[in-house]
DNA sequence: ATGCTTCATTAGGCCACATAGGACG
DNA sequence: TCCGTCCTATGTGGCCTAATGAAGC
């Protein structure tokens, strides 16, 4: 219902006279309040300090550099512009020393990530690492180097990136609160008390992944189809869905989706697989590296920031409705 | 270092009612 | 199939308030 957008308001919201309110006494706060959704960018603001590694010149430059993943539309952008290459490169540049250890909160996850959760310990990494002395901005972080905070956090961030890849990737993401909270607690209850043994804890992890993977029944839903004609469009080949648990299992396996096994529809997959023996590996990764440069940028620019009123009729209506206290009142 | 208070900021909710769109005869 | 009626969900803007973080003591 009220999705108006947050700048707006704030734009149309008056400074508060001061002088007028009465002295009160402090607001008792009598409930907690929960947010109800978290902004990736408060996650952003948590995450380590990411870094591109085996520069020596601009590795200081590039430490000091936050990444800006939720960046404005044209029409509020100052200086955005000349920060937006280097905020791309951030997100999708990895340079040919990094190998696959990406510098995005994706390839954090998938890389960085996925080593230190398969070994469920607390390892430290040959990659660069931003310690909280290099990089004031990120006082109690290190990147590559995962705490069991680090491993809250990292569990919170990836439990939001999750489906990413199927969303449209102009949305700005916000996860429920409640979700990420749920799933985050079912995964501290299954990993009991050895919260850092990191053995015990991933394999517990295992078990709670597969039991969130979808169970169909089959011969029911046969059954019900029966009457129904065929179940596949004529002409069509039918669509085949990975099973979940082996899909789910081999990434469990090997960490967090390196790109080798991140699902695909199927069509695309074995698109995928022909295109990269027509042309060779390396040079289609690149070209589809480069492509989703593209689009990103696209719609980067394309971004909207501003409210959107949809039925300017109804805006018309409400503008005219009389109100007390900024509350619509009756007619009469 | 810790706890309390004050202040500034912000997200979310409230309100009435016109309208869209589905269900039904 | 078309038309009229009924009903429900939705969307709209301005203000208020609780929640929250920062700063000061």
């Amino acid at each position: 219902m009220c999705n108006k957008n947050n700048s707006t308001r704030r734009s149309k919201r008056k400074p508060k006279s001061r002088s007028f309110s009465l002295k009160h006494s402090r607001r008792t706060r009598s409930k907690t309040r929960k947010p109800k959704y978290l902004s990736l960018h408060r996650l952003e603001e948590n995450m380590p300090q990411m870094s591109l590694p085996n520069n020596d010149d601009d590795d200081k430059e590039i430490t000091d550099k936050q990444l800006n993943l939720f960046p404005l539309h044209p029409e509020n952008l100052v200086e955005d512009r000349d920060t937006q290459y280097d905020n791309v490169s951030l997100l999708f540049n990895t340079t040919e020393e990094d190998g696959d250890h990406a510098v995005t909160l994706n390839g954090l996850l998938d890389s960085e990530g996925s080593e230190n959760y398969k070994n469920g310990t607390a390892t430290a990494t040959t990659t660069a690492t931003v310690t909280s002395e290099e990089n004031p901005l990120s006082p109690s972080l290190t990147y590559g180097r995962y705490s069991c905070d680090d491993r809250t956090r990292l569990s919170l961030v990836r439990t939001a990136m999750k489906g990413k890849k199927e969303r449209d990737e102009s949305e700005e993401r916000w996860v429920v609160y409640s979700e990420v909270v749920e799933k985050k607690e079912m995964e501290e209850v299954s990993s009991g008390d050895g919260g850092c043994d990191g053995g015990a804890w991933w394999s517990e992890r295992r078990k709670t992944k597969k039991l969130l993977a979808l169970k169909l029944d089959y011969e029911e839903i046969m059954n019900a189809w029966s009457d129904k004609g065929p179940l596949y469009i004529e002409g069509e080949s039918p669509q085949t869905v990975p099973h979940l648990h082996e899909a789910s299992a081999n990434i469990l396996a090997d960490g967090f989706g390196s790109a080798s096994n991140v699902w695909t529809v199927p069509e695309m997959a074995s698109s995928l697989k022909i295109k990269a023996e027509n042309d060779g590996k390396e040079d289609w990764k690149k070209g589809h590296r480069e492509a989703s440069v593209l689009r990103y940028k696209e719609k980067r620019q394309n971004r909207l920031f501003s409210k959107r009123v949809r039925y300017e009729v109804r805006k018309l209506n409400a503008e005219k409705r009389p109100r007390f206290k900024g509350r619509f009142v009756r007619r009469d």
